[in-house]
DNA sequence: CGCAATATTGACCATCATCAATTGGCGTGG
DNA sequence: CCACGCCAATTGATGATGGTCAATATTGCG
């Protein structure tokens, strides 16, 4: 398995195979965490920046009455939080979805690798501004959407963000969150979250089910939820692979042999 | 006048004479834009950044059905389009609320100083990652909370940004925004706009005509739009201003004499 | 002075929240 | 191995926040 570092910034541009090498040696060590456990809570001054390498995470705000609002999902090769690197203290909190490991990479081999590769800074900078993008998009879905278009704008991008990784196999995709935890990050009711699955399953745009996503009409889904990818700034990793859909574009068909590693949660 | 764009990036750090030295030499060229006009547009792929000198933008996303979402103000000072350096296209627009002057910082220049210049890249990414922290603040507003609290979030946001560059005076401001804009923004209809604003007047807390705020209570504003300023990184400039808070903190009382510089817009 | 855009008001309605109760799934301890 | 218990999922009923439509008033501006 390749680095997910270094992975997840091919996502978006290339990288020499010196800057690699150096890459490769960024992690200093690895934290295990519980799921709900926070990777970071509002208010750290952290003194490194934590690499996501399996499991799931959400970045989320607590509001005064007790309700959470998440602004976005992690997935593994995400650097949850490398604002950390710049601003004093984080805003915001991440939690582990489900059992997750994380690679620790010290703010200070971060400062001296970007001071001496300003490429890899750029990278890194780069990643920073798809995050913004995907919480512009995120402001778009609450802001302007209906419920059953938010959810399925919402599986879209984390099922597109997921197969650049290689993380979707048959068309379909582990993604381990409840119904409370969609409605926190949709702005709607649990209650809500639950009839509009239902409708969605029923128009056969895709099943949730445990922790699971299977899409059956991805055009379909594209549709529902007015999602265009161009967002996520993911480009096609060789020449080869000149097609950024994500899923078979087939109506309800399913076809096995999408390359892809096995990922294990829970 | 200082140079906008090295006060705007002092606001999070500081910097030494050398780079501000630099940082005065990136501009190219003014432009000059209407009301409404587009500064950059969605998938326009720029060559140069633009920063907002004089005036008022807002950046939004348009939907398939014609309705729009707003997803920050710019204010002068500002880099409207940063991400532009690192991405290739752009995913939204940037509109003038008003005629507004902007400054141009080519890219290749950009490049070069900040390959030449670390502790500028850095700045310069910082202030990416401010705007990011606004979008996550945006996504808790529109996501979460009631539209009376929307808009007095969003006018504690902007009155804190604003005072941040010197452009608040007596508790007041110009936001030339129209009652349809702040729906887009707020992700509520223009109507609901009307109403909640009566509701916020007859509270007291701050009055808002033909396009400038006036600060009644601005403890009683940021408790109802529950404003927590520390996501704005906004430090104080220099040791004697140690006060973080931009408004008068006492009930009702209309002091003069904050230090701040006119602002002329249309 | 008159047009056009914005603001304002009223009436009615839809989406979604809230409350409450029930079901289902799953891990754990007896 | 089964029962208990807990959490998530589901369903129904009711209500509120805010949307839509339409008419009128107001403001800014040429």
């Amino acid at each position: 398995m390749t680095n997910p570092l270094i992975r997840h910034l091919e996502q978006f541009g290339s990288l020499t195979e010196d800057e690699k090498q150096v890459l490769e040696s960024l992690v200093v060590r690895f934290v295990s965490f519980r799921a709900d456990q926070d990777l970071v809570s509002d208010g750290d001054v952290v003194a490194e920046c934590r690499l996501l390498i399996t499991g799931f995470a959400c970045r989320y705000k607590l509001l005064p009455d007790g309700r959470r609002q998440i602004m976005s999902f992690q997935i593994p090769g995400d650097i949850c939080d490398l604002q950390g690197l710049l601003l004093n203290k984080l805003d915001h909190s991440i939690s582990a979805l489900v059992p997750s490991t994380v690679a620790l990479i010290p703010h200070q081999v971060l400062q001296e690798v970007t001071d001496a590769y300003p490429d890899i800074a750029r990278a890194l900078w780069r990643s920073t501004l798809v995050d913004a993008a995907v919480f512009r998009e995120w402001i778009v879905n609450v802001g302007n959407r209906q419920a059953a278009a938010r959810l399925a704008h919402l599986v879209c991008e984390v099922g597109m963000r997921l197969k650049a990784v290689g993380l979707v196999q048959d068309d379909s995709f582990v993604f381990p969150v409840t119904q409370i935890q969609l409605g926190e990050a949709l702005g709607i009711s649990t209650v809500h979250v639950n009839r509009v699955l239902q409708e969605l399953r029923r128009q056969e745009l895709f099943e949730f089910r445990s922790g699971k996503v299977t899409i059956y009409d991805w055009d379909g889904l594209t549709k529902a939820g007015e999602f265009d990818p161009s967002y996520l700034q993911i480009m096609s990793r060789n020449d080869t692979d000149a097609n950024v859909t994500p899923f078979d574009r087939s109506q309800k068909r399913i076809r096995p042999g999408w390359h892809s590693e096995a990922h294990e949660v829970r």
